[in-house]
DNA sequence: ATTATCGGGACACAAAACGTCCCGAACAAG
DNA sequence: CTTGTTCGGGACGTTTTGTGTCCCGATAAT
């Protein structure tokens, strides 16, 4: 595939600039819509006049349309921007990053996307579009699609297109948590995302702070065991990765807790489990959710995250092997394998 | 493969047809190399002025060179010409025709050409130039490649690019035949090819009109015996397909074997033999040569035949299941899955 | 009501592409 | 040798396209 882009260079190298510059477009479209052309000058290095032409061309071909609120991707569009992604990311120089960490991590696919979220947050707009355009193409084989919360899930969320063409689609969070931030972060994106999916959801509201006696009954609640049953069923199940301690830090763990962390070395998050180096889980939070093993059932897991900082978290809930897709940044990827490679 | 053009296309439109005519460009310097501006506009239609820019463009890439003499095309751009063939060749109307063929003939890859070669001489040309780019793709891995003659397999030699960079490569005829216009070309071809690859050569004329007896006794010379063994182990083996009764008479053969061959409903040659629409042998010329077994042992086999008259005969052969290429043009292709379609 | 931002209209100006004609060099035919 | 043809390339006015810049009414947020 980078071999046809070669051969297109080789042969009118203007036009492929074009192409890029067109797809460059496009993309920011997409993470800042509706959008107008000065702000769009403000991020793209061109100017107002160069855009209103790319403009007229990519409305008259469908891939865009305007209103008085701005700029938006029709379906077409998003449908056209998706595979243009693809192609376009073998050809530069993250599809081998991306492609040499698939090997290190022993994942499906890697997905790495230019920058460093933690110092631009259109880094983390990028990653969660290209999350979002692969979930979505993932949608129609699916039933139940469950998530965690954090701010890269949320720009999943926000950047998912509004398709509403899956009715049938159920989306649920992937941990119903004891009223912590993240948590209930998490029944945001997952009424968020099935609003723009046009599927159905369930919600898990918990009280804070439950006592040990009452979060194990509760686990027997009829609504709850139910809510349990459908989240093992979870076809795709999307999810974030977090530093250990930072974390923990977040969720106001107690001192014991963040004690124990610390010697056990941990160092990665996800779904509430805590994990050192090696991958093995040394800590795992009290809440009512998704387990680890049931994550091991799912078709597809898809994981969002970036920031040089989280490279090591990253390494280590990877190799427990759960999931198909990474979509990662720049940042991120290079520590990886500069770590790795030792 | 087809996809990819589907996406370019609906992402900037001029793009894909600046690339296409900037393609036929290339294959029509190619075709008519060395060729000025003036030469060029009665085959294409555009104006001097737009070529003249063309020109200056692939120049600037280093696609093509001009001298004197007229515009040629470059290492560089035989070698990216060849590349954008094949990517073009999948986003035509034309690729799906080769597909269709490639599944009725069971031949592994059939290569289409647009036009009739009969109307028109540029698409015979055009054949030979598909089939010499296959063919020297495939020069790398062999060591002996035998031709045989016919107009066919004349434009392959014409059209092949004096690359020099073969020197162990053996060309041979395929058939020292006995004296006839068919074979003594095939000698010329030989050594036209075997020059322009860098590579060695041996060819083998013999006299006219030999007796059955002096035949025999040829065959046992050892000078001949050589040659027979070298062409038994020709990894490559170029050559034309004829309509069985046409070369009867082109050959001036008897009248006797004329009625045998009206008689078994005769329709395809190659090499010598001829085939009837089941693909039987049902006569073979007595000639010094290779035989059907062995042709069946070569790694590559490349038969290049078009016009709509030859497409029973292009069927007959095919039957054999000796070929992996076939290079034909649109009129035999169309008439061939008409014909087999019932 | 005010302010900011949107798309779109307008227009002058720069750059690129095009049509057209000419020129000397190289080569082939006579 | 001369003559005729064809080659690439230079030259130049015209057309087309793209760009920079400013303004406008509509619309939504404050």
């Amino acid at each position: 595939m980078k071999q046809i882009w070669h051969v297109l260079d080789s042969v009118h190298p203007e036009l492929v600039a074009e192409v890029r510059k067109r797809h460059d477009v496009l993309r920011y479209i997409h993470l800042l819509q509706p959008v107008g052309r000065r702000n769009l000058t403000t991020h793209l290095q061109l100017t107002e006049r160069t855009i209103r032409t790319e403009m007229e061309s990519l409305q008259e071909l469908g891939l865009i349309s305007s209103n008085n609120r701005g700029m938006s991707l029709t379906r077409k569009g998003f449908h056209i921007l998706q595979q243009l992604d693809a192609y376009l990311r073998d050809s530069s120089d993250l599809g081998s990053l991306a492609a040499e960490l698939e090997e290190r991590l022993a994942i499906e696919e890697v997905i790495v996307v230019a920058g460093d979220s933690e110092q631009d947050p259109l880094v983390k707009k990028e990653m969660g579009r290209q999350a979002a355009l692969k979930l979505v193409s993932l949608f129609e084989h699916a039933s139940v699609v469950s998530l965690t919360g954090g701010t890269s899930v949320a720009s999943v969320a926000e950047l998912m297109p509004s398709l509403q063409e899956f009715p049938d689609l159920l989306f649920l969070p992937a941990r119903g948590g004891l009223g912590q931030k993240m948590e209930t972060q998490a029944n945001t994106l997952v009424s968020m995302m099935a609003e723009k999916a046009g599927g159905r959801y369930r919600l898990l509201h918990l009280p804070d702070h439950l006592s040990e006696a009452s979060y194990q009954s509760l686990k027997k609640e009829p609504q709850i065991k139910e809510y349990l049953n459908l989240i093992a069923e979870s076809d795709i199940i999307v999810h974030g990765i977090g530093d250990a301690l930072n974390m923990a830090e977040k969720r106001q763990m107690d001192d014991s807790i963040l004690q124990l962390l610390q010697q056990e070395k941990a160092v990665g998050e996800a779904f509430g489990y805590y994990f050192n180096q090696q991958g093995d889980v040394v800590y795992k939070m009290p809440n009512i959710g998704i387990q680890l093993d049931q994550v091991r059932n799912a078709s597809y897991v898809l994981a969002v995250a970036g920031g040089a900082s989280k490279a090591k978290a990253i390494a280590a809930v990877a190799k427990q092997q759960l999931q198909q897709v990474l979509v990662t940044d720049q940042a991120a990827a290079e520590r990886l394998l500069g770590e790795t490679r030792r």
